[in-house]
DNA sequence: AATGAATGAGCATTCATTCAT
DNA sequence: TATGAATGAATGCTCATTCAT
């Protein structure tokens, strides 16, 4: 039923994320979203089925075209290292250029019903299957370690990853997340030993 | 005003865990607390300023303990290595044997408001103090490299755990926690990289 | 302003006729009928002023109907008494032969606002009247008692009539509703005294 | 869960007749029944399960209440024709000395959705069984024709009960309708024959 | 100290109608 | 004639908090 493409689609999605980072998730309403996209309430229904539709379709575009983006990349790289670090490259970049959609994702969005909960982290695992895939390669080219818990080694990672951007975002961005990409690298490929 | 200790002060937290384990954050009404505490809905209010300063606490006590017992724990061990072996599995262990309190603190009192957030954050502020301490501790021994940036280590750290509890729980506590540590101490101790 | 002939204003409202029938009365929006007609939601504007005038033509256009076929059937009956049988027999076959159209005008359309209803006792005027025409003639030839009231003879034929339609719908139409109009014309008759 | 007696649960039912006798059924805000009964809106649901229930319960009090009284005075009547002029007279005068009942049970509350419809029919069934039961003792007594069907005369009956009701208040109650007792009395015993 | 009845602000969603094409 | 995308007003219900007892 719902219209799930053309312009005002994009508008409204536009809108929420722009509405969720400034007032924050609790204090998104659909009228304010609408105001937003400038379109009426009800013209928000022509385009999605309801409200947890918006905030679901959001996570899913923008979740969409970073795994599509990130994925394209790191498949440009020919070592699993420069492929690792392209994703930690990537993970920062997409969120750093897009302060908005960062503070949504990272923050606001976590706050929503388990309902919606469990259909963004459906999305988020085409995203986790990306990491999981350079595990597996990491470890038969024998780059990784054959002893490593493949899913562990993906919890360090995208925990790692995950807390390093909700720390930046909870410092208010005041330094390069990207500064971090190398040392962050290095973390995740030797851990803390010295040498 | 709130007088934050007594029978009753015990009775409501712990109904309090209780009713969002069970129910969910977003059906832990007042009422429901009080209910499960055997009170009178008012009565909760000459022990809690409000309902946030219920789930403040529930934090705050509960994290005390936990960052109280971590910390004797860990002051027993000699080594470095030891150390984090330690917390690795107190992190684990208290979490592990105490799955209500596991689901309110990973799961469900993250749905909360921004300003609760904050204020969670700021009772968390002890535990990561302490993995502060060991990182400090572990560059000033020599047992980790001098060149890794001890926030960023921390983040290591602590997203590791944080997000292996958390899919511990997603996947319903289906194995066994305990049997992770190990394996993630290694992963953090050594990183990816094949020897 | 609205064009009410043409092929598109009876397939509308035959239309209407089929979606309430199907769906209750609060179910049939103005987008349902003109998707059942098969015409644009806007086309419906260009024969009906608005959604009230498209259920005033409705009853107006069938009751129309009903009470040109009636009269003229009751006219071709010769006794007072073949009359008021012909009266019964032509309710009850009308609503009989058009389930649709039963429901619609028996249950649906009552739901409707004073407004509305209003306007459809304007309609059903020509039809009470079609009632008082037969006591007047039922008095005046001696056929019927001159100190029955009229009107309230009237109310007793229609809300007799209307009571057993009512209930032969509510049961679902589980049984023949023509093989009532005997024993309702002794009823109407005679009434319920023994003999 | 909702306590339905007390003060207030009165209170409310009558504010609801009162608004919706005077706005219309359709007009009859739960906010503008709070207001009426001197509460505040959510007052209501301490009484009461939603709005539908508000008018659930008043249709069963009054009708039950009017069943009740109705059914002791038929008993005290001796004959079968005397429990059918009060049975008359009871229906008419009860609806009479509260005309704003009158209007929400006869008019307005027709309006509702068929989920109420029904649930209002289930309460009308009391109503409608002593009918039946003084049907089944005029026909036992001789009183009544062994010949009448006793669920058509029970259709006769309720339903010129009820299109004199409706066409009283259709003609805004310009005229008193307890003379209609007697005559429709006679119309049920008699019919429309003359002797 | 304890109770629990009462309060009232806040919001997603539907759908009849319009009008540019 | 015909279309259908866009409009925007309107409302039942929840629940944290208070305060008279």
């Amino acid at each position: 039923m719902a219209k799930k493409t053309g312009e005002k689609y994009d508008a409204i999605i536009n809108a929420a994320v722009k509405v969720i980072a400034r007032h924050g998730y609790h204090q998104a309403q659909v009228s304010k979203i609408a105001r937003e996209a400038n379109v009426a309430d009800g013209t928000i229904y022509l385009y999605f089925e309801n409200k947890e539709d918006i905030l679901i379709s959001l996570f899913a575009e923008k979740m969409g075209q970073f795994v599509t983006v990130a994925e394209q990349t790191i498949n440009e790289q020919t070592t699993v290292e420069e492929k690792l670090r392209t994703l930690i490259y990537m993970h920062f970049y997409q969120l750093a250029k897009d302060p908005d959609l960062a503070v949504v994702t990272q923050l606001e969005l976590r706050q929503s019903d388990p309902a919606l909960r469990q259909k963004i982290n459906e999305i988020l695992k085409h995203y986790l299957q990306l990491i999981d895939k350079l595990i597996q390669l990491g470890v038969k080219e024998g780059a990784f370690s054959p002893d490593i818990d493949p899913l562990l080694a993906r919890y360090m990672i995208f925990g790692t990853l995950d807390e390093s951007v909700t720390n930046w975002l909870l410092k208010e961005r005041k330094y390069d997340l990207l500064s971090n990409v190398e040392p962050i690298l290095r973390l995740l490929l030797h851990g803390l030993k010295s040498a």
